[in-house]
DNA sequence: TATGAATGAGATTTCATTCAT
DNA sequence: GATGAATGAAATCTCATTCAT
């Protein structure tokens, strides 16, 4: 009554994330998150269509604030190539740092391809608005003379893979050294490599 | 007696995989490869015990298939950062050229994380046994004094995350301007990546 | 509310004790227990486990049924042997008119060794306490120096054999004589045998 | 050629006869029984018709066997009490040793009811002819003044309770102390329970 | 809003039997 | 006689979704 009552809604869609991120989307049932959340079967249905449905809006939801964390990235504007690392390096440690506090999110949005068609799709863009994201601010470094004029998608797609990948290893693979890694050295590796690869410093 | 009558084994698991690459692990059936094989229900069972076990076969058949690729390409001794440019250059041709003749192989390896905890195994396997290669090359450049002396699990971790991301976009997206390049220009853009990063020529 | 509401897993119940006993436990299907109970094929699985567990729970609400019997059977203390035999009599009267209003559990019972193992043991375990059952007995009487001092466990075991085996052919055996007699004449011939063996009165 | 080599046939008999008594009927597959025989599938096919087919008729081929021994014990006339229990223990005797030398075909007459039709025809049909052979005996002995003119067939009912019960406790129940005894001291106990009852010495 | 019983389509798996060689 | 691959009917069980209250 007082807003203080504990939001059905919201504790639903939070199970779902821990189990879609422990199990797996097809792993994980309906029962499941109702067990884990202390409701009814028939509750799950007043709150959401389907369990592609409550996925696709966890996905969303999770998209929007991934975006906010890059756009905010974003804001200064290089002078020099020394500006640009270091921007770029800030972006990443934010990003890694969004990733461990959402590593469910994260688990869902890297690994959650084999799912109803509208499920992968909503993972899928997410994806996409993050590269995207990238390939603007690599546009502009190149506008600004900062970076060599190669393909910016191209460079967008090297370094979301890059992304993607250490996170998926540092966040998931206990096979990893990287486990023991903070954000701050993680982000530092990446953008070494981000602007002068293998021979870099 | 021939050699030419059908090897239901083998058809089994072309078509197996030919599905799991299309709809997905979990939305192919049984009943699909059966029907696409033209053979019955039962006889699937004659040659696998589960769907869990054709997947993990197909996977690891496939590892193997991989790994040799990877072995061969690192046959040569280089001398100079050019040598070893170059060498990487034709092994990343080899594995872009491997995994479009090897699409659904390819992308069960890169999607197929949402399955039974066997199979998942599988897949990571022949992850880490790929990292693992590029780990030993980058190691021995390092030996070599080509490379600076960096953490060669960490670049090996970098490279392979390039290489897995950027196999995605070519081969499966077809929101990426990537699709239309050839093997030969993919690793062309990877290796200049992997050398010299954002800012190399 | 009204008590009248049926009660799906009472029936579900009701319906598989009366199909276990006319068909057997193999050639009853789930589906033979949900058509003849009006329910869809997952009702079952809502109330039950399985197959074997559903058969378990009958033969252990039996078990306790039966025990009753036998146990209500046991409570007045025999002073001569004229005491005995009319007490065990009435027992044995009890025990026949229970497995005549029982005979679906009795079958179950008698004949249900071909199947699961925790069903076999469960049919087992019923039937030993119903021989533990005789035993105590007995040996009160040896105590009471009613009966002769012999091996009571012996005793127990070939009383129960004479009437599991009187019981089968009673309820069961279309082929013999017994099956117009009452649960009284029945008693009354197991009675005697009990005591006097062939050369009795 | 020369009839020494291995009879087929007789070979899956036998092992189909272990399997059914240590598995029970529809646990036994027609692949376990030609795995342990050591023969193909197909092979079990050209020598029997169907799975039933070989229960029955190794239940036929036991039956006739159980019954000469039966009817060799009821050679002698005898022409006392003392002469006719005599005469049943050592009938009793020979039944017993049989039963301990044909264990598995005896588990599969005492535990065999849960089958297709026409095994358990052959399996009752057995079982009645054994009983029959009691009360043969019995109203011979009624009819020369040794037993008290009481009715045959339900005198045979009971002994042949009696022997069922006490075989079943003695080759299979872990449970029994009768796992112990030798076949002479059962059929001591059950011809003296027999003639004498619970009250005879 | 909330419950939890009920549904039923459909998936996996089993296994006796057949058949071409 | 013998093989073993192939069949397919049928059985068990799962689980997202619906529905009466």
């Amino acid at each position: 009554m007082t807003g203080k009552e504990p939001d059905r809604r919201e504790e639903i869609m939070k199970v779902a994330l821990e189990l879609f991120a422990e199990k797996g989307y097809h792993r994980t049932k309906i029962s499941d998150m109702v067990n884990r959340a202390g409701v009814a079967q028939g509750t799950f249905y007043w709150y959401f269509k389907s369990k592609a449905a409550i996925a696709t809006e966890i996905i969303q939801s999770g998209e929007e604030r991934l975006l906010e964390v890059v756009s905010k990235g974003y804001r200064q504007v290089p002078g020099t190539v020394q500006d640009a690392v270091s921007a770029s390096r800030s972006l990443f440690i934010e990003l890694f740092q969004f990733s461990q506090d959402n590593r469910h999110l994260m688990e869902l949005l890297l690994k959650g391809m084999d799912t109803e068609e509208t499920v992968k799709e909503a993972v899928l863009k997410a994806r996409r608005k993050l590269e995207e994201g990238f390939r603007q601010n690599i546009t502009r470094a190149i506008d600004l003379g900062i970076l060599p004029a190669n393909d910016p998608t191209l460079q967008a797609a090297l370094l979301t893979s890059l992304l993607e990948g250490m996170l998926e290893r540092w966040l998931f693979s206990e096979h990893s050294d990287l486990t023991g890694k903070t954000a701050d050295e993680m982000a530092r590796e990446l953008v070494r490599f981000e602007f002068f690869g293998l021979l870099g410093i």
